[in-house]
RNA sequence: GGGUUCUUAGCUCAGUUGGUUAGAGUGUCUGCUUGACGUGCAGAAGGUCACAGGUUCGAAUCCUGUAGAACCCACCA
């Protein structure tokens, strides 16, 4: 083995100059396309389809480097990993940036037509497409890009329909004229997971409604409480409680409509709250979900008011047609003002409803829709969750799954607009007969398609199975192993996969759901484009590298919490890079001048290497096990700690004196060791930071064309590498070191002078007084159980051990008297602790034995260092 | 109204079935041109584990309650 020739390795790592290369390398190299092989496991991953037209933010980071994390992980351990990508048609979201962005040019969909309007949104699709995907790159993200896969191509279409027909002719998709949630803007239906309630400080109007007798005379008012007046115009009744002592007169009453000068009843619901408003209530039963309801239950009229736009319709008085809703609620208010029936406005905090995608509030809306029964799907893909064949982390999630699962109502799957999968129904032009089916009626020309396209979801429930598209295939990949989401789309999306895997593919979609962290400014702010806190990831990137966001995202992300993220904490990801480049810059540097020989490897062994090795396999392990239960921060945390603390800090710390060695043959045998550690380290750095990790790797040696660290394998765990004595030891000469460092501290004692160490204490190994001596910066190191402390000197204790450091001329007896003090304070409050314990007979009696064991090992312990420090305390005087 | 999650060092968070001296990063302070790294090295200070009860020999950890925060669902004219 031999290392490649460096002229010059910067001293910082410089991620903008390797990134794009590596990747194109890549993908050149087709390193993440998959392809059957039976004689490999699959594990799969589809992404969650961001919106086309979207654009990179901080969520998708989070989300994209953990699923590349699980793709490179699982690919190194052997699998054949497959992670398909895509984009999803977003269809309410597309079509109203297309109609936006039309309507600047004078353009009304309507005007140019279903057919003129689709090729605009193609365009937009093929303009805006392409951006997330590149930015998904930028990222290092190790998505089968020969897959990629995009929610109206022809295949994918094809089963959306397909999906729609199997359900209608089973009888789980129906049509009906329902109350539905309306956009306004959009001008089309939308279900109910897309209304987002917000407070919003609002006002309630009291209005004198007369009330009138057989001869139409008035002879009392009623006062009702709304909180949209506007709705009045519609009102075909009002209502109280039948048990309402106060009204008990006034049912079967006829009161006159103001306005709209129209008779209607009074009729008695138990739906009226007694205690709220006045106790009466103005019915609208064409405009609000429990008057719908009870207009029903009292067989009302139904007035629809309102135009698609939520503009007035013809249905009200002449004066107030045509008006956005919004003046017409002032006018009414101001006409009933002029009449004297306004009685009192109160000030109110309510909560509105608002459409997800239009931004506006939504308003209840009688219409004929499209639905999807709930109840038969929902079931079996609650049952699949509880019985845990489906496990979600963490599994809280469950709860909020079931209650949703439980409560589920039908879904409205119809939209009113057509960039989309149009519904495969049509109507007889004469018959009005329906037809459904994947392909058109024959006679076409008699049949008018239905004009509505599938709420997106409707489509994109499909993903985890379609994106496949040939049977073979699917048959190898799905179900799918992990799926790594936001919580905020478990009903718009997780949900609903469960469901029509079970139900198309009777088989589950994924194992695992793994639901990531919210990403939120450092205020604990939503990231949000209005607030301007969320960072463009492009820019991060640049400023930082895709591995140092990558890896802090992680790092600062715990599983199932809000991550409270700021661009400057890149900075622990960054520095961590730098720190990798840097020890592999120091090993490169040195095994410039000389041949690596990898038969040299276990020869000049010292426990410096049996430690390290002890460690490494301490951290796979532990890696391995964070891993498996998706703590994937704590995996970050397992590296970081490995690589900073115990390789870099201590192991290339201890082998210095024989890298500096003027034996070739040990230094040759030590940087071989070194190399080939860090390279193995390299490999579990990999998935988390595969930029700088195949980037060094190539430096390493000379490499076959094509070949990168994502092809190589794991690091296999070793037990038998597991030493504990010399892992003991290590932390001996650890601890001895630490405690001259602190009197080096404390004493003001310069690194630049060396010192004198005597230890009182077990005799040491030739290696440990090697690395003490030089990790302490020691001229003469004396160990042994004959030590005299000498007469002015520092001390203190490690595992038992004393040591002391003479510093005649140099120390100071006060500062040594507080040293000893506070470690004295220290042993005492432990001592304290431990002794009340075990005088607790109760303690000694029930306690497992072991623990007792151990508490009175401390005692003693302890005891025997608080001697120790009582004695150099009484010599000090 | 129902539910979920949370409250540990100045800040951001670990702390696995209750049992070592409650840890890390960052910030603060001190020192360091130590032949990889100042994006670094060494050292130090800093915590009544939100509060109040309870269970237990023993509670940051389990239970109950209180206060506060965030989110989800339902929804109030």
């Amino acid at each position: 083995m031999a290392v490649k020739n460096l002229s010059e390795i910067p001293k910082a790592y410089n991620p903008a100059e390797v990134e794009d290369k590596w990747y194109t390398y890549w993908e050149e190299n087709d390193t993440f396309h998959s392809e059957r092989d039976d004689g490999k496991e699959p594990f799969t991953i589809v992404i969650p389809p961001p919106n086309v037209t979207g654009m990179l933010h901080m969520g998708h980071i989070l989300n994209n480097t953990l699923q590349d994390i699980y793709i490179r992980y699982k690919k190194m351990l052997g699998y054949n990993a497959c992670w398909v990508p895509g984009t999803d048609h977003a269809s309410i979201a597309t079509e109203s940036k297309v109609i936006a962005y039309l309507k600047e040019k004078g353009i009304n969909k309507f005007d140019i037509g279903r057919e003129e309007f689709l090729k605009h949104c193609w365009e937009w699709t093929d303009k805006y497409g392409g951006i997330i995907i590149k930015q998904l790159r930028k990222l290092g993200t190790s998505c089968d890009w020969q897959r990629q896969r995009f929610t109206m191509d022809d295949h994918y279409y094809q089963k959306v329909i397909e999906a729609f027909v199997k359900l209608y002719k089973e009888g789980l998709i129906y049509r009906g004229y329902r109350m539905v949630n309306w956009c306004p803007a959009s001008k089309s239906a939308i279900s109910d997971e897309e209304v987002i309630y917000k407070t919003i400080q609002g006002k309630l109007w009291h209005l004198k409604y007369p009330v009138i007798d057989e001869q139409g005379k008035i002879i009392d008012h009623v006062v009702v409480a709304t909180t949209r007046p506007e709705t009045m115009l519609g009102d075909t009744a009002v209502a109280v409680n039948p048990n309402d002592e106060r009204y008990k007169a006034l049912i079967g009453k006829t009161v006159l409509l103001p306005l709209c000068e129209r008779e209607i009843p009074v009729v008695a619901d138990d739906y009226v709250d007694i205690e709220f408003g006045t106790g009466v209530v103005k019915i609208t039963p064409a405009h609000d979900v429990n008057d719908y309801e009870l207009g029903k239950r009292h067989e009302l009229e139904f007035i629809n008011i309102f135009n698609d736009d939520a503009t007035t319709n013809d249905n009200v008085p002449y004066d107030f047609r045509n008006m956005d809703r919004y003046d017409v609620r002032k006018k009414v208010v101001k006409r009933f003002d002029e009449l004297e029936l306004l009685e009192k406005v109160e000030d109110y905090m309510n909560s509105v409803g608002y459409s997800q995608r239009g931004d506006v509030p939504i308003e209840p809306y009688l219409s004929d829709q499209w639905f999807m029964k709930m109840d038969d799907l929902a079931k079996p893909a609650l049952d699949l969750v509880k019985k845990g064949e489906i496990k979600f982390h963490p599994n809280h999630w469950i709860k909020t799954y079931e209650h949703w699962m439980d409560n589920i109502r039908d879904w409205c799957i119809s939209r009113q607009l057509w960039w989309g999968h149009r519904i495969p129904v049509w109507y007889h032009k004469e018959t009005k007969e329906i037809y459904c089916d994947v392909t058109p009626p024959e006679d076409i020309d008699n049949w008018r398609q239905e004009e509505d396209v599938l709420d997106t979801w409707a489509s994109s429930w499909l993903w985890a199975q379609d994106v496949f598209t040939t049977e073979e295939d699917q048959k190898y990949y799905y179900p799918t192993n992990l799926l790594v989401t936001a919580p905020d789309i478990i009903f718009f999306w997780v949900a609903r996969m469960i469901m029509a895997g079970e139900k198309f593919m009777g088989e589950v979609p994924f194992k695992d759901v793994y639901f990531t962290s919210l990403i939120r400014d450092v205020q604990g702010r939503k990231m949000s484009k209005s607030l301007g806190n969320s960072p463009d990831p492009i820019d991060v990137i640049n400023d930082y590298g895709a591995d140092a966001l990558r890896f802090t995202i992680n790092y600062i992300a715990p599983l199932g919490q809000d991550v409270l993220f700021d661009i400057e904490k890149c900075e622990i990801g960054r520095n961590f890079a730098n720190k990798i480049w840097n020890a592999g810059r120091f090993l490169l540097m040195n095994a410039q001048d000389i041949e690596l020989d990898d038969s040299l490897k276990d020869k000049h062994i010292d426990f410096a290497d049996e430690w390290i090795q002890s460690r490494f396999q301490n951290a796979i392990k532990d890696l391995h096990s964070a891993l498996d239960k998706f703590e994937v921060n704590q995996a970050t945390k397992i590296i970081y700690s490995f690589v900073w603390n115990d390789y870099c800090d201590w192991y290339l710390e201890l082998i210095k004196n024989q890298i500096y060695s003027d034996d070739k043959e040990i230094k040759s045998a030590v940087l071989t060791r070194a190399l080939l550690l860090f390279e193995d380290m390299l490999k579990i750095i990999h998935p988390f930071m595969p930029f700088i990790s195949e980037e060094i790797w190539q430096l390493l040696s000379e490499r076959e064309a094509g070949d990168s660290i994502t092809k190589t394998g794991f690091p296999k765990y070793d037990e038998s590498l597991i030493n504990e004595s010399a892992e003991e030891e290590i932390d001996f000469v650890q601890k001895v070191v630490a405690a001259i460092r602190n009197i080096r501290g404390e004493m003001n004692i310069p690194p630049s002078k060396q010192i004198d160490v005597l230890i009182k204490g077990d005799e040491l190994s030739e290696n440990q007084s090697k690395y003490i001596s030089s990790l302490a910066r020691v001229k003469k190191l004396e160990a042994s159980q004959n030590v005299v402390k000498p007469k002015a000197s520092a001390s203190a204790l490690a595992k038992g051990a004393e040591i002391y450091v003479p510093l005649e001329g140099l120390i100071d007896l006060d500062l040594e008297r507080q040293r000893l003090e506070k470690e004295k304070n220290r042993l005492e409050g432990m001592l304290a602790g431990v002794s009340k314990k075990l005088s607790n007979e109760k303690f000694v009696n029930n306690a497992p034995k072991d623990v007792v064991e151990r508490e009175k090992a401390k005692k003693a312990d302890w005891e025997s260092s608080l001697s120790k420090i009582n004695v150099l305390l009484a010599e000090l005087n």
